[in-house]
DNA sequence: GTCTATACAGCGATAGAC
DNA sequence: GTCTATCGCTGTATAGAC
């Protein structure tokens, strides 16, 4: 591996671990048994090793999404495709984790991951407005509803890095975290419709 | 206003506002125009002041909630106090915001912050409970279902606080987040509450 | 590319004068 | 109580030898 793989790579691990602001080049070359001077040959300061797995993050995440694109509407391939997501976001949870601390050191990251979820949206809208034409979502759901079924949504996933530990998750965190999202949805179910998926989502 | 207390507010106000790692004494003591040893005569050290302040913030939130004990199942007053509960969370908001840097410094917080929001929890399933057997939710909902739910509250609210630039919300936002958050029940209302609560909960 | 050495700034905290 | 001065440490980043 390069040395600028094994940098980055033991970056994103601590950035994960000990968070942004108190992992240090220092910290990170010597875990790699490097001097701090040849970390900083490859990258100049710590926002280009914050830029770079950002650009990765980004990069996976889109490939993630390309690929199921065509299948989105059935609800095994919802389920999987969060799930998919999920642990990509779980990989760089830092990015969501440190959120503030990123985007006041790099203002485009912030540009650019707003702009990642307010295309989340758009798709989460496509797929509950399937749903609804299909008589799959009970018919007595109102617009505004379906508009903040949306929000809720991308709050979900936005935030569930942060409340693992609040709720006591451990294991399994992105499938965990792609049942607990979805199944939201349940009760703008119909009926029959909500047997299937209980199913599909497991007891609890 | 006594020189302890003026530490303390300006320090909240520089937790929320920079974060609890970029804040520093110094910078306390300068925005009061007040020497760094002076500071650190009234709090011996930084943690002092995050404790004191998370003291304060237990002691308010355990007012709201002693307050409206009695008047919780109306759902005007669950609006109410949920309200009440985000706006206080909102003035102490680095505790949640920042609550891994937080909990590595003090642990007895994140032990006494676990034990409230279990007991929120189950305020929460008692409120759904008795929901559940005034007809006032459906009948099709399952247990697990109204477990999730109790979780999925916990969830928001200790997520709220990050999520509102996501969002995109910029002001009154305990108000928001308290419609935002109770707006979840909406689906599991029957037919002829839901109108009702849809209603008090105002367009989106 | 990788090292050592070092400059420089900022932090928490203490000592001692007033 | 409040101040100034200072210590010891840790952080980013650069210079120059190999």
């Amino acid at each position: 591996m390069r040395t600028r793989d094994k940098i980055l790579k033991e970056a994103l691990k601590q950035f994960n671990g000990l968070g942004v602001e108190k992992t240090t080049t220092r910290h990170i070359a010597s875990a790699l048994g490097m001097s701090q001077g040849n970390l900083h040959y490859h990258f100049a300061n710590k926002d280009l090793l914050i830029k770079e797995l950002f650009d990765n993050f980004i990069q996976k995440i889109t490939e993630v999404r390309k690929y199921e694109y065509q299948v989105l509407f059935k609800k095994e391939d919802v389920l999987a495709s969060m799930d998919l997501s999920f642990s990509v976001m779980y990989k760089y949870r830092f990015l969501f984790r440190d959120n503030e601390t990123v985007w006041r050191r790099l203002s485009s990251i912030k540009k650019a991951m707003l702009e990642l979820l307010a295309g989340r949206k758009v798709e989460i809208k496509q797929i509950i407005s399937h749903y609804v034409k299909q008589n799959i979502f009970r018919p007595d759901i109102s617009d505004s509803q379906q508009e903040y079924l949306a929000d809720q949504f991308v709050f979900n996933i936005t935030s569930w890095l942060n409340a693992s530990e609040y709720l006591g998750v451990t294991k399994q965190k992105s499938n965990y975290f792609a049942k607990f999202t979805f199944r939201q949805w349940l009760p703008y179910l119909v009926s029959e419709e909500m047997k299937n998926w209980e199913e599909l989502l497991g007891e609890k």
